[in-house]
RNA sequence: GGCGGCGUAGCCAAGUGGUAAGGCAGAGGUCUGCAAAACCUCUAUUCCCCAGUUCGAGUCUGGGCGCCGCCUCCA
């Protein structure tokens, strides 16, 4: 099946033809790094390399790039509430963030570029747009002019005259229209700056990902993704940059927009106080569960999270690590395929799998293929054994690690708790319980659970 | 005011024309020295409401109700 993504920019689902066979560019609107990401910010990350994976699984050659942004009004604001400078804020939070993503299990892109590593780029990327006829210079502004762009509001679906009415406008902005934006704003004292043709100060917002992108990918890219709440104004300011000096082929050819992650059926975020900051949340969970709580809903719609969602989620994905455990015990405990038993159609799964995260990336669907599939091996299991065990395990793993989720299943303890398991094993041979229960709690205390089989005992960790 | 989205079982959530995936919670059963895991069965005659198109609609069209988001920094 050929992958569908919907696109923001047409409102439907569109076979993918990327710009060049077999290869995809790929740009996701990365953190401003004033403080530690929130669940909700986790989702679009994961999104994106998700999205990435998914790419790859698929056969295609993947670029993927993530910005860091890291210069901005909160960042400054930030640095002086805590007495440290810009750059000892950002460089924390950018190891900060670091650290989150690996918990997810977020891959680092092949690029992580900051906005003052390319202030040069971004001058030069306005300085074509003031050539173009597109910009001009206010006070000591550099301003976007809508006006020039005819195609503006083409992703928002917003109209110009719709747009005034909304907006606040500053009084004594030396904009031409109140839609106008900034690509560089003059500096003011005390905020870092940067000498430019039009003086001293520091980029806009949206420019930099037009300069960014042209930069690390060449002026169009396949993929653009990022927070619904990106699309207006960010992306459309970036889309009207980027195209004002790519006439023709279009800037990005899919734009990718992830729903947010509500909590009481309003948006997770800072301003309304109803957020969880990623780092505390994995201090009680696994960044596995959180991850596959995070696709357990289809990107463009809403996810609900609320005190039990995480609990719930820790349930369902073990019930996949047991599902694999059970397997890798008969196959180590039998020590040879069972041939006697089912041979399942493993490819089955592996084909609706795949289809469904071809289908706009839907990874809700595809769980529940891997859900089918453990409960089907551990019904046969039950019955009459697994011919295919050992491709079935192979399998789920595999196609859970397409998701970024690891199904690990522990294989080796220490000699002393090796001997107390054969121990209680003598013991309960010999009916002799009241030992054989005391070890059990021996080993619970120590956090591994065991579990008494058909096939002998199988243990894990707590 | 402009633009957009959502409304599927107790909860989370797939499904965009062919007769309701999956997970959590719950009930009963099987297995079991105990425990755990697992399996089986049950839990939406129905997808916010009304009308329409169709042989057939959760899925398409029109209207209504409710909720949410963007338009200001925001994933």
């Amino acid at each position: 099946m050929q992958l569908q993504i919907y696109n923001t920019l047409k409102r439907e689902k569109e076979l993918f033809v990327p710009r060049i066979p077999g290869k995809v560019s790929m740009y996701l609107c990365g953190p401003t790094v004033y403080n530690r990401i929130h669940l909700g910010n986790a989702r679009t990350f994961v999104l994106g390399d998700t999205i990435r994976r998914i790419l790859s699984f698929l056969g295609y050659d993947v670029t993927y790039v993530q910005n860091f942004t890291d210069v901005d009004d909160k960042i400054i604001v930030r640095a002086a509430e805590l007495n440290i400078t810009v750059d000892e804020l950002v460089e924390q939070e950018i190891k900060n963030y670091f650290e989150d993503a690996k918990a997810l299990g977020i891959l680092p892109a092949d690029k992580h570029p900051r906005v003052t590593a390319h202030i040069g780029d971004i001058i030069a990327f306005i300085g074509d747009l003031i050539a173009g006829g597109f910009a001009y210079v206010g006070g000591g502004d550099v301003f976007y002019d809508v006006q020039k762009f005819p195609a503006y509001g083409q992703l928002s679906g917003q109209k110009l005259d719709d747009l005034v009415m909304g907006s606040r406008v500053e009084a004594g902005e030396a904009k031409r229209h109140p839609a106008d934006f900034a690509l560089w704003k003059g500096a003011k004292p005390g905020e870092p700056f940067w000498d430019s043709p039009w003086g001293k100060g520091r980029p806009g917002w949206h420019i930099e990902c037009s300069a960014m992108v042209r930069a690390e990918l060449g002026g169009h890219i396949d993929i653009h993704a990022g927070g619904m709440d990106l699309q207006f104004p960010h992306h459309e300011n970036e889309l009207a940059q980027s195209e004002a000096l790519c006439s023709g082929e279009p800037f990005a050819r899919y734009w990718v927009h992830g729903a947010f992650l509500n909590v009481n059926d309003g948006k997770m975020s800072k301003s309304q106080g109803n957020f969880f900051i990623l780092s505390d949340v994995l201090k009680r969970y696994d960044g596995n569960i959180v991850r596959f709580f995070l696709q357990s809903a289809h990107y463009r719609k809403p996810l609900s999270f609320d005190a039990t969602s995480l609990d719930s989620a820790t349930v369902a994905l073990n019930r996949l690590r047991n599902a694999c455990g059970a397997l890798e015990h008969v196959l180590t405990a039998l020590n040879a395929p069972q041939a006697a038993g089912e041979m399942l159609n493993l490819d089955q799964y592996e084909a609706r799998f795949k289809s469904a995260l071809a289908d706009d990336f839907n990874t809700a669907e595809a769980w529940g293929v891997l859900f089918e599939l453990a409960r089907d091996a551990n019904a046969a299991l039950a019955l009459k054994g697994i011919a295919n065990a050992e491709l079935a395990l192979s399998l789920m793993q595999r196609l859970a690690g397409v998701l970024g989720v690891e199904l690990t299943v522990d294989r080796s303890l220490d000699e002393e708790i090796e001997a107390l398991i054969a121990r209680r094993e003598e013991a309960r041979f010999a009916r002799d319980y009241w030992t054989a229960d005391n070890i059990r709690v021996l080993l619970a205390e120590l956090g591994i659970e065991l579990l008494d089989t058909p096939q002998g005992v199988r243990w894990k960790l707590k």
